[in-house]
DNA sequence: TACCCGATTGACCGATCGGTCAAAACAAAA
DNA sequence: TTTTGTTTTGACCGATCGGTCAATCGGGTA
């Protein structure tokens, strides 16, 4: 009954800590992976010594699955209410924004899974069958609905859905190739306006959204 | 002058352990990066002593730098000759094929690179920034044409390209994703036929090549 | 047979890995 | 002040890291 008073104290206590710990663990594991992340190099970025950073996460692991699991909240808080509307222009528009926008929000997040995914998804494996697949079957179900009824060409809806995903994620886990590319250090808001107007245009009427 | 007569020997000889070693660690530094790669998971997956790979390859560096060197000059021999043809129906179907291809042919050389590029692409910023970068001012010239022509509709060459590579590069670095959702262990031939034909009509449609 | 030289390998090096622990520091309650 | 419970931290553990080295092996030449 007395273990409450001392959470928010002078430079936002306990949370403030664990957000710091997190974030800089997020960095790091999403530019060299599970394997390839060091506590200790976690623990430099967030200006802590190693033993801290157990004391809070209470092991490597432990840290890992909170950051998958704090990514996968951010999507579904944001992808979950999207197919409310039936009009496929909107639905698919706002796909694409929105996790365009998520990319941009949070890149290292989307790096992190990006690496998991890459290593074969070894933390992931039920999620990707089971959350994400229910996810995914569910749209293809409204798409399917959209086809029969002429609103947009004969494609396969997954197909439709990991394009958009693709296209998207490709500005974030892919930020180091396009920004040498483009001969610039990162995208600007107006950039990546441009790209999101691209990818909603070409993709749109490249599935003959009417 | 006496070296080169036992390289080819009983069972391929030194060029048959060195391949051996490149693909062994090629597999294991495509799941993990750089840094998560150790040198013996390679030396097991490969068969041999650690000691061995040391003495084939000299260091973690080089081998890694080999290998980077091998999957870009794969590239290289195939996406170079494309845009010898001036219908962009031809060219950007070539551009989907191909890629599509090398995704299926060199699956663990592709993941590698997706590794590099996000872990900040430290050994390939000079590629990225000429070799590369030029690779595809060539190609965006020839776009530009096109859209001047009224071959297709304005729209950024850059993003055109971008969308081609990570739609394609998606069905190899997310694997692991895509098996889980269609519920499949791998896809067959026909499903990358489905895919590619699928890329072509979407993209090219969505970018109103005639 | 004796010799040669690249190939193989186990033992070993200092550094770093993830993780533990106990002592010290600290703020609030008594 | 003393007590209590949390937070902080350096020291340390066994395991593994990338890399070295010397001893051995084994087929060709003399």
């Amino acid at each position: 009954m007395q273990t409450t008073q001392s959470l928010s104290r002078e430079s936002g206590g306990r949370e403030a800590v664990e957000h710091t710990i997190l974030n800089a663990a997020e960095c790091v594991f999403a530019r060299h992976g599970y394997r390839g992340a060091s506590l200790q190099a976690i623990a430099d970025r967030a200006g802590l010594p190693k033993a801290n950073v157990l004391y809070y996460m209470g092991s490597k692991q432990v840290l890992y699955l909170k950051l998958l699991d704090r990514m996968m909240r951010r999507w579904n808080a944001v992808l979950d209410d999207i197919t409310t509307q039936s009009d496929p222009r909107e639905v698919l528009s706002d796909f694409i924004r929105t996790k365009m926008m998520l990319g941009q929000r949070y890149p290292d997040g989307s790096k992190l899974f990006a690496a998991e995914i890459l290593a074969g998804a070894p933390f992931l494996a039920d999620y990707l069958e089971g959350e994400l697949r229910q996810w995914v079957e569910s749209r293809v179900d409204v798409m399917r609905h959209w086809i029969e009824q002429g609103k947009m060409d004969s494609v396969d809806p997954r197909f439709l859905i990991f394009l958009i995903w693709s296209s998207t994620q490709h500005y974030v886990e892919y930020g180091a190739q396009v920004n040498a590319i483009l001969g610039q250090e990162g995208l600007s808001e107006q950039d990546i306006d441009d790209v999101t107007a691209f990818l909603e245009r070409v993709i749109l009427k490249g599935c003959g959204v009417r």
